[in-house]
DNA sequence: GCCTTGCAAGAGCATTGCTCTCGAATTGGA
DNA sequence: TCCAATTCGAGAGCAATGCTCTTGCAAGGC
């Protein structure tokens, strides 16, 4: 089959439109996806979504890994477009863009920072889709070691085995960092996440209110934290 | 029916064995949890478990209860064995022994800190027990505070909603305790959940391989965070 | 032009949550 | 002690699910 045969094209938009349908059903029935609900929303009978995926999980799959490079996609545009040298705004521009599409996207964020769906097992794929958004944190705390703008700090050193794992992911993301520091900032982008899904997986509930302002206020804690000049 | 009957007592034994292997099919199948087989393991036919739950979601409110109430009498008595004046120590304990209870039962963890359950609403029940845990880190903040031993720090101040929505879960968990520390206690709590998260949740695979270790290690840089004396 | 390939439809299977009815067993008051 | 009320498990049944298989039809490349 040609790469852009009728049948190609025809097929390109009948998977896209599935895993639309399927998004939207994520969005109102939570995780549960129903191939047999996309299908009757499509105009199509039950079996005929097996043509485009073979199973389930694999639908499930196509939507992680979609949600994955959003998500990345998101916090790459949003840092890109805040000048170089302002370290703490880039971080604050990344922190808000992932709560931003966490917020709009619920079960599409649950889907892969909630509790891994049962039976299922991430293909290796994801993998480098799921790094999309931490490699950003790491150019700025990059970009922030190379201009000598990032403040030291006195933390003890790590462990050994934290410390090679700990450069380990360094040396991928952010090479001339220290270690305490790329510890710190880590431990900010533990913190990011754990304020988003708390706050999306109602955590929140009748505690904090006024979740915009809380999570700006945390996150620019967070930056103080890492070192990044204001 | 007395309380104490021959059926009160079967019906209590029933309610809990039928949580016992519930408890067990969620450790294998996750979240899905079908009545069926819980019945079929029981043997017994299905429609008689419907005798003790009205539905699934009411299985798994009990599940989630339980899971709570486990987690919170966890942390509660690792922490009380901990010397009163061990701020840091206290602290440690609690972290521990939360990160020791969902490393064992990953699955029950999800239940309560993973994704919402699709179509599930949490009854005001859960509520309570769901402030279990974080009550005890308010009472080693208090007791930090009473006794002058907690570290001051120059943060700004919060803003005004999150001033007040601050300072109502203080009222509530540590009255004594200034707002920019219980700000970063509860930053250092959201760390926690958000370092856990990552590691039930399969986001720190090829990543940190030694996670106690390195649990550890972060949570000694909240204490001091936080401003526990060490 | 023909033969291979891709596709949707439909029937079918095992499974699910849940409801309803029907007998049997337990209970507690008369 | 007996009897009506309550509680219980079994079983059939309903609508829905994921997935498989077969059957015809349409598109594609030689």
């Amino acid at each position: 089959m040609k790469a852009n045969s009728i049948r190609a094209r025809v097929r390109a938009e009948m998977t896209d439109e599935i895993k639309e349908i399927a998004r939207r059903h994520l969005a109102t029935d939570g995780a549960n996806l129903s191939l047999r609900a996309v299908a009757r929303d499509l105009g199509v009978v039950s079996s005929a979504i097996y043509r485009y995926f073979a199973s389930r999980d694999e639908l499930l799959t196509a939507l992680i890994l979609d949600a994955y490079n959003a998500l990345g996609g998101s916090a790459e545009e949003a840092e890109a477009a805040v000048p170089r040298d302002a370290y703490a705004d880039r971080w604050l521009a990344v922190a808000g863009a992932i709560r931003d599409w966490a917020v709009a996207r619920p079960h599409e964020y649950a889907l892969i920072y909630g509790s891994p769906v049962p039976g299922y097992h991430a293909p290796e794929d994801t993998v480098v889709a799921a790094t999309r958004a931490v490699r950003v944190l790491g150019g700025i705390l990059q970009d922030a070691t190379v201009a000598g703008a990032l403040a030291p700090n006195d933390d003890p050193p790590l462990p050994p085995a934290s410390s090679a794992d700990v450069a380990r992911v360094g040396a991928m993301i952010a090479p001339d960092v220290p270690p305490t520091t790329m510890a710190r900032g880590l431990s900010a982008w533990v913190a990011l996440f754990g304020q988003v899904s708390f706050e999306i997986f109602g955590q929140l509930r009748n505690t904090i209110n006024h979740r915009d302002e809380f999570f700006a206020h945390q996150m620019r804690a967070q930056a103080r934290y890492i070192g990044l000049p204001t």
